[in-house]
DNA sequence: GTCTATATCGCGATAGAC
DNA sequence: GTCTATCGCGATATAGAC
C-alpha cells in the first residue's frame, strides 16, 4: 500500500460536496476541502484544474464512454440509431443514481460559474459523439448535426427526469425528448 | 458633458480586442486593459463581473431584443413560425457583421475559460425565448424544447456561416441548418 | 512544498450633473 | 443637496511559478 491513499481525487470530492451544500460554492475555500480531505491545497490543484473541477469528476469518463459504445456498435446500423442506442444506454446506466445526480445539480445550477462549466462539459460530449461518428464513415456535418441534437434530446430528458417521479424511466424520458424535438422542427 | 465618458464600458472593450488579439487572452492584465482604455482597474470591474465578460457587452441586449421581437409577433402566428422568424430577423441583423463577429469567435474559442462563458451566454438566450413563448400562451414544456432547439439551430448555422464564402447568407444558413435537425430525428 | 502574482471586491472619498 | 460614476487603498483567495 501507498503511503497515501490513491484515492485523493475522489476523496477531494467527497469533501468538497457536503461543504458546498453547507457554506454554498463561493465561500467555501479550496484550503478549506483540502483540509477536510486531510490533504494539501497543492495537492487539490494537482488534481484538479480550478476549484470547479471537483465537481467535475465522473465527467472525465465520458467522452471515453462514448467512444468505447461507438465503436463497439454494428457497422451497418445506421447513424441515426446507433446514436439513440447510445442516448438509451446511458439513459439505463444513470438510472439508479437519480439522487446523487439532482444533488448535485442543485449545487451546479445555483452557482453560475458552475453552470458554466457544466455546459462546456457539455459541449466536449458532443464533440466525442461527433468524432465517433465521423469514426464510423458518417459525413462531417451530419455528424457534427447529430451530435447537437444528441447531447440537446439528452439534456431535454434529463430535466423531465429529475422533475418527475421516483420511478420514472430515464429512457422513456429520451425516446419523449426526441419525439418533442422531431415536432418541434417538423410541425 | 460629463467630466467621464459616459461610454466607458464600451472603451474598456475597444482596448481589451486588441489587447487580447496580441498578447493572448491569458496573459493580459485587467490593469493593462484598464490603462489603455485611461481607467482604472476598479472602474473595469463596476462595468464587468470579471476579465471575460468584457467580450461579452454586445450580449447583454439579447435577451431584450427576443422578448421585444416576440412580443411585436402576430398572436396568431404559430410559435415554430415566430420562432424562425425571430432567427431570419437576427440573421439579418448580423449579415454585414461577419468579419467582426469572426475576430471575437477566434479569441473566444482560443480560450475554454471564454468558450464556457459563451455557452451559458447561449443558455440565457435560450432561456428568454423559452419564456416569450411561454408569454405568447405556449405549453411550457413545448416552450422550453423549441428554444433549446432554436439556439441549437443558431449555432449550427452560424458555424456553416463562419466556414463559407463571404457573400453567403447566414438566414439561408438558418434554413439549412433548420432543415438539418429535422432530417437528424426524422429520418 | 513554498512563494508570489493577480483577479476580485469591499470601503471611503471625490467630483461633477441635475 | 442628492445622485451617480470614478478613484485609491487594501484584503483575500485562486492559481501558477519556482
Amino acid at each position: 500500500m501507498p503511503r497515501w491513499s490513491p484515492d485523493a481525487a475522489l476523496r477531494l470530492e467527497a469533501a468538497a460536496i457536503p461543504l458546498f451544500e453547507q457554506q454554498g460554492f463561493a465561500s467555501t475555500t479550496v484550503p478549506q476541502i483540502a483540509e477536510a480531505a486531510g490533504l494539501t491545497t497543492r495537492t487539490f490543484f494537482r488534481h484538479y484544474a480550478d476549484k470547479r473541477d471537483v465537481l467535475f469528476l465522473r465527467d472525465r469518463e465520458f467522452p471515453h464512454a462514448v467512444s468505447d459504445f461507438m465503436a463497439s456498435a454494428l457497422p451497418e446500423t445506421s447513424a441515426k440509431a446507433t446514436v439513440r442506442a447510445g442516448l438509451s444506454a446511458a439513459a439505463r446506466g444513470i438510472q439508479n443514481w437519480r439522487e446523487p445526480i439532482a444533488r448535485r445539480r442543485a449545487i451546479v445550477h445555483g452557482e453560475p460559474a458552475l453552470h458554466e462549466r457544466e455546459l462546456l462539459q457539455r459541449h466536449h460530449l458532443a464533440r466525442a459523439i461527433e468524432e465517433s461518428l465521423i469514426q464510423r464513415g458518417i459525413d462531417a456535418w451530419q455528424s457534427h448535426t447529430l451530435a447537437a441534437v444528441a447531447v440537446t434530446c439528452f439534456d431535454l430528458a434529463m430535466e423531465r427526469w429529475l422533475a418527475g417521479p421516483d420511478d420514472l424511466l430515464f429512457e422513456e424520458c429520451v425516446t419523449s425528448a426526441w419525439n418533442d424535438v422531431r415536432d418541434c422542427v417538423d410541425g
